[in-house]
DNA sequence: TCAAAACAGTGTTATTAAACACAAATTTAC
DNA sequence: GTAAATTTGTGTTTAATAACACTGTTTTGA
């Protein structure tokens, strides 16, 4: 058995619903052209604006993708964790970046030419699959997010967004804590309303025992009730 | 010379962008699968929570994508045109239908099965591209939607709406009439408001000397104003 | 470690847009 | 051809949420 390098491991690891489509070739080229990179806490991997080059793989870390607006107002787009893709929307539609990506914490990323993921998916057809599924999902999740941010009022967006972080990073083992921790500005542009209006509403809650709170650590307390409030609220 | 259907003509000439990158093999199963249906104006051509079944392709008239949100509240999310496709989003999730489709005026389709795509797809890399950059190009399309109807006031996001209309349907030969006749009610749809406030705006955008509103029909005299709100308005 | 900056929290006011209530005009269906 | 239904238009009221202003607290970085 030859030897297989760190990258290699990582990739065929980590990244195995990719990695599991390619053949041999195909895997030389990906482990040749692979690069890892650390961010910091609130370093920006790509912006708004700038030509998609890479196909970025979360390896370690939390990362949001969010869009400037109006103002100073910011709306946060999609969360991701590991193991998932991101910043190769631009590049297939032909466009510049029209949202940034950053690192919420210390995160380890992976990243791949995206001239190689085109020449790949050209050769491969369970790969081309794999990103018009993820390109579908993400698509169907964005129309239902414009209802959601328009049509619902603010309590009902905001227990959308910490339904969306119980999904997305799951619970603490005492099963009811928040694994992330966000600044209440972002849970704010995440939800669509201003920082005061988060605030508040996030008292509302906790006065209501649907969660508990301290300092960014939010507890859940009342799921189901927050998922009423979501639907109707 | 071999006589060609009428199916086959109509594929060809107007599906080129998908026709051509197809092998004679894969033509005879497309024409083989194809059928053509007429819809009436406001007829429903699939709805919410309908498991997706077909691959549609606007020959003739002009469709609406849109999905029911809160209350009898609608959003209209896109807008289709000959030759346009649609309806293969949720099937590539595999999801059920997110949104609903209705022709917006008398229209003719084509459909073709979404089994036969899927495994034209998984044969041919380049119609797999095009699917792919048809995806990307929403997605973009739609985190747009979001920060647009989020973040701008009334006027800025009906301004973004006649744009749209321009955009997509274009103009009379008198270069300012728009080629769609909505209601006020789509008009209030397509742009994240009641249709009291659409019709109350349309009248302000009248006073503004911006367009000539004659019953349904719209005459865009002021573009690079309607601009200019759609940024800072 | 200490000053500056960023963040969290709260009260008050202003603004936006929805909700409601009708009347008039137009379209649709029998 | 006409009654019913739908659409358009307008005035008034109400509710939601942003904007603003300020204090206290925590975090950050030199």
């Amino acid at each position: 058995m030859i030897k297989k390098s760190t990258f290699e491991q990582i990739i065929s690891q980590d990244m195995a619903e990719m990695w599991n489509t390619l053949t041999p070739d195909q895997k030389r080229i990906v482990t040749k052209n692979f690069t890892i990179q650390n961010f910091k806490k609130n370093q920006i991997i790509y912006a708004e604006k700038e030509a998609p080059e890479m196909l970025w793989c979360l390896l370690k870390g939390k990362v949001k993708m969010y869009k400037s607006g109006i103002g100073d107002r910011v709306q946060i787009l999609r969360l991701y964790r590991p193991v998932q893709y991101f910043g190769y929307r631009a590049y297939f539609a032909g466009e510049p970046y029209v949202s940034s990506a950053a690192a919420f914490e210390p995160s380890t990323l992976g990243m791949l030419p995206m001239e190689v993921v085109d020449s790949l998916i050209r050769q491969n057809n369970d790969l081309a699959m794999f990103f018009i599924h993820e390109l579908s999902r993400n698509l169907g999740g964005s129309d239902t997010k414009i209802v959601n941010l328009t049509q619902k009022h603010i309590r009902g967006r905001l227990a959308d967004a910490l339904l969306l972080l119980i999904e997305n990073y799951g619970l603490e083992d005492d099963d009811s804590t928040l694994k992330i921790y966000m600044s209440r500005e972002d849970l704010a542009n995440l939800s669509n309303m201003t920082t005061s209006n988060a605030i508040r509403t996030l008292t509302a809650f906790t006065n209501e025992k649907l969660i508990i709170v301290d300092g960014r650590k939010i507890k859940i307390i009342n799921e189901p009730q927050l998922r009423k409030i979501s639907k109707f609220g």
